[in-house]
DNA sequence: CGTACCGTTGAGCAGGCTCAACCGCTGTGG
DNA sequence: CCACAGCGGTTGAGCCTGCTCAACGGTACG
């Protein structure tokens, strides 16, 4: 049924558990193996809409691979994003058979593809399987809160930074100090409820600062610390 | 080990499949008592903090009955509230062994309190039941997201009504156009984003224009029911 | 009856939005 | 090879709305 992606689909979140402080793979090459035969595979190019927001849903997502938004549509043209989805992570779980939100690809993406049904037959035959799911929701539900903080900020130059931060503490990898901004400005001012300009402007000031440094558009070197924790403190 | 309450604890959430549009009871009585097993019970007067950002994580709580907020301590002294939870609401579950918010109880609150090491063991041995807390956190989710839309909008007034309209579709009962208000102006400033003064003011002005009308503080009555859903889809 | 707390209202200020022009890179076609 | 269009990003000018500070009103409770 499904071609196989490098070792199969994984889950990264915080454990309930004590003891981990970043994200570890949740589940055992023997729950991934069985994932990966209920599932089937998709690649997808950048900017394609995997799902609307009310239409059926039928499939769970799980990247292998890429990034993926989910945002909203609403009346006025705005088009707030509700997250940013890297690999590992879930999407698809929707609430009375629709999806409530509308799924995107930013980057080209690899995923696999699981009917809900499928899923949640397996879910109700393998309790330990169940509570990773769990804990997987519980985590991004947390991603959720924590960008809900951020937005709740009124200054612009206090959502971008906390941006900044979030990006630099999600990236697998904890490199040096440069943080990697894998998204446009528009995604990002919509995922920070700005404008457009206003994010712009709040990176511009960090530089001229010499808070951060660019290096190129889509990367970003924190030159000094001390006042980037700060400002990201501050609220 | 618990004394019951009423028929023990309950979960309400919209399931993943087709066919509902409101929310419904999770748990089936064999699985309430289950948990009613597991569990103990707590009386909470009101203005109580349960648990503080950051602590051990120990338990997990269900509410019977009650309004319980969920919250941050920024260093500004800011207080952004993330979340109301009412009854059949769960909360606690943490991350890495510690609460990821605080929590303190708005009316008196009755509710219960379960081991997580507990609860996971009990999960792990329940599928059902871990499907059941999977659906219950996946629809705390939406219920995040939701509030991240309305604290996207930039007005007052609408970030205002479309609280109100909130709070009476998650009202169980579903009344005529009254819509009851249960938490105090600071409470919804807090978790709108928005300073004390600019909730009271946009209340003022739906009055003002006839939209809504004052029965009490705490009750308001939609008079104008179109204009009211325009305001809250306008965005 | 006084006190305290919650809520409302007012005046002035600041920061973010809108509208709009401009810049730099990329890809395309003559 | 160069001209041009298109897109993402930056910068500027002026407006608007929500915040801050502050005073006042109403209701509950000792």
């Amino acid at each position: 049924m499904a071609e196989f992606l490098g070792t199969g689909p994984s889950l990264r979140a915080i454990p309930f558990g004590p003891g981990r402080k970043s994200a570890i793979e949740l589940l055992s090459s023997r729950q991934r193996s069985q994932i990966a035969r209920i599932a089937t595979s998709l690649q997808y190019p950048p900017g394609k809409v995997i799902y609307r927001e009310g239409s059926n849903a039928q499939s769970v997502f799980i990247i292998a691979n890429g990034i993926v938004k989910l945002f909203r549509d609403l009346p006025s043209g705005k088009r707030p994003i509700m997250a940013f989805l890297f690999a590992d992570d879930v999407f698809g779980l929707g609430q009375n058979g629709h999806y409530v939100n509308s799924a995107q690809t930013i980057t080209p993406v690899t995923m696999y593809c699981i009917r809900v049904a499928t899923l949640a037959d397996t879910l109700r035959h393998d309790a330990e399987l169940a509570v990773q799911f769990l804990c997987k929701v519980t985590h991004e539900l947390t991603g959720s809160l924590r960008h809900t903080v951020i937005v709740t900020r009124r200054d612009a130059l206090g959502r971008v930074t906390m941006f900044l931060r979030m990006l630099e503490q999600d990236s697998h990898r904890s490199q040096d100090s440069t943080i990697e901004v894998p998204v446009s400005r528009l995604d990002a001012a919509n995922y920070l409820g700005l404008s457009l300009e206003a994010v712009s402007r709040a990176l511009s000031q960090l530089e001229r600062d010499g808070i951060i440094a660019f290096e190129g558009r889509r990367s970003v070197r924190v030159l000094d610390r001390t006042r980037f924790e700060k400002i990201a403190a501050a609220l």
